[in-house]
DNA sequence: CCTGGAAATGCTCGATATGAGCATAAGGAG
DNA sequence: CTCCTTATGCTCATATCGAGCATTTCCAGG
């Protein structure tokens, strides 16, 4: 369960911040995606504004147990981030497990200071000279360092990478070494940090090219609340008027008439979701040199 | 299992190409995907150039039995589509089972004579005026119709809605109702043709915006045999000139230095896939307009 | 050898979209 | 009344996209 408040992105965590929530399979509904959503609005008494499928691990060296389980991971989306009923569940933001993530100020200063020095140690023990060579480049191209600019729906790569060259606390978990620089960053049981890497990298691709930004703000909005949640999202910052330009040709709000007073200066038109747009259009990104004619 | 021969689209059958193939979960494998990889590897003798999970289904009413099944379906493509040793399975173009999904030669016949009245009359058959007015602009956005552009990665909501309209044979079965206007294409066993269409619209989507198509490719080819391969899996004819400079402009292939010449018309250069933009970049849909500078 | 057909390849041109930034408007705090 | 802050409007250069003209180079057939 993901949610935004206040411009920080926040995630639905148990057992002391430390995991997703997760339940048993419930063989009690028409699909596993109501299955999924009866269970998390029954837990959370939230309702669910969006739920889509993630992934289906059953790797076997997945959990200590010899049996192997199936887990089916969920993205949920809502729009209200209020504790529950459950004390032992809280909403946190992601950038508490992925410090890295977020490049809202910048690059992180963490970044600098302890990720890019192990990917150089990582690359510079490559047995081999082309093997340097191509860790190198993919440190560079997951990270946006030597040149290559970040891109933030690397999110799941750029985690894979991090447990490849060790910095990741989970990486070393039941083997004998300890982890020597590691990487900031809280970690999470099993992997459920790999889960919700997945789930950051899906909506991060998912909000370019379909509104579903609006399943997490609230009924009506100003355009530069939209702005920051999209910002918290992404991990980056949007140029202000480019942002509007883009919202507003694509005809995806409406002014609701009323303007919000509390911004700090001129007061802002509100908005609304237009939810028409589902219909009248298939949000599908078109790249493909199609023929129009006969 | 898809594959590209002859300017087709091919995907693997079983069961006098009547359903996917599959197989029961193994657990000799470290992860789901490498076990599918050397499941189909060894059962159809061709070397897999690239799976990815599709979808897990676990509906109850999805099977006849009682017992509730989990289903993980895969896509996966190769090169050769030639007969393996199984008598059992064989190579079947897509469109035998989707015949509306393949507007190379225009929009198909079938679409006007027998889909479209169908849904009309399934729109007209709404008891209120707004459910009327929302079911034809649903079958306009999803086939094209009534001004709407036709766009290829629907397939699965036009087949969904052909479900529910109830001109899809499978829609059917089971209850005492014969198809009225059954819609074109062949049918498969279980839900197999719907899990077919969640891949094909799967890979229309990603050959947008990643290099997969040249999984599918000769290890040398022509720019014209790449384009007809895109076009196979679009269903779309494309502009000849727009699609090479979209293709070289993006650096992805490297001219061999041979020649084919038995092209029908003036001898073609022969291209290769450079493998390591798979390195250089990474692909992704760009869109949000992000700030550069500090 | 010459000609027409077919495909390959090169290039242009207008319409949009995108990135970046200037300029003005309209609140509140002091 | 002034300054600070955010809202909003607008411009401009550049990249990208859709469409189509033009030329090249092979083969087949007279």
């Amino acid at each position: 369960m993901v949610s935004v408040t206040g411009g920080e992105p926040l995630v639905l965590t148990i057992a002391g911040a430390r995991a997703l929530p997760s339940g048993p399979f419930e063989s009690g509904h028409r699909s596993l995606q109501s299955g999924v959503r009866a269970w998390v609005e029954q837990q959370t008494h939230h309702p669910v504004g969006y739920v889509e499928q993630l992934y289906t691990f059953a790797d076997r060296d997945r959990t200590e147990a010899a049996a192997r389980v199936i887990s089916i991971s969920y993205l949920g989306l809502t729009r209200q981030a209020r504790p529950g009923g459950d004390a032992a569940a809280s909403w946190q933001s992601w950038y508490r497990y992925f410090p890295w993530e977020d490049h809202r100020a910048g690059a992180p200063a963490a970044v600098e200071r302890l990720i890019a020095p192990a990917l150089r140690d990582w690359a510079g023990s490559a047995p081999s000279l082309g093997g340097r060579r191509e860790r190198r480049q993919r440190a560079g191209v997951n990270f946006g360092l030597d040149g290559h600019a970040w891109n933030e729906e690397l999110v799941l790569q750029r985690y894979e990478l991090l447990y490849e060259v060790g910095v990741v606390a989970e990486a070393t978990r039941g083997s004998d070494r300890t982890c020597a620089a590691p990487a900031p960053g809280e970690p999470m049981l099993h992997d459920h940090r790999r889960i919700l890497a997945t789930g950051i990298a899906r909506l991060r691709a998912k909000i370019k090219y379909r509104p579903v930004v609006f399943e997490l703000m609230p009924p009506s909005f100003t355009l530069l609340q939209l702005q920051q949640s999209v910002e918290a999202l992404a991990g980056q910052r949007m140029h202000k008027q480019n942002f509007r330009r883009l919202i507003e040709q694509q005809e995806l709000v409406e002014e609701t008439g009323r303007i919000a007073t509390e911004t700090g200066g001129r007061p802002a038109k509100l908005f609304r979701f237009r939810r028409a747009v589902q219909q009248e259009r298939a949000f599908a990104g078109t790249k493909l040199p199609v023929t129009r004619g006969p």
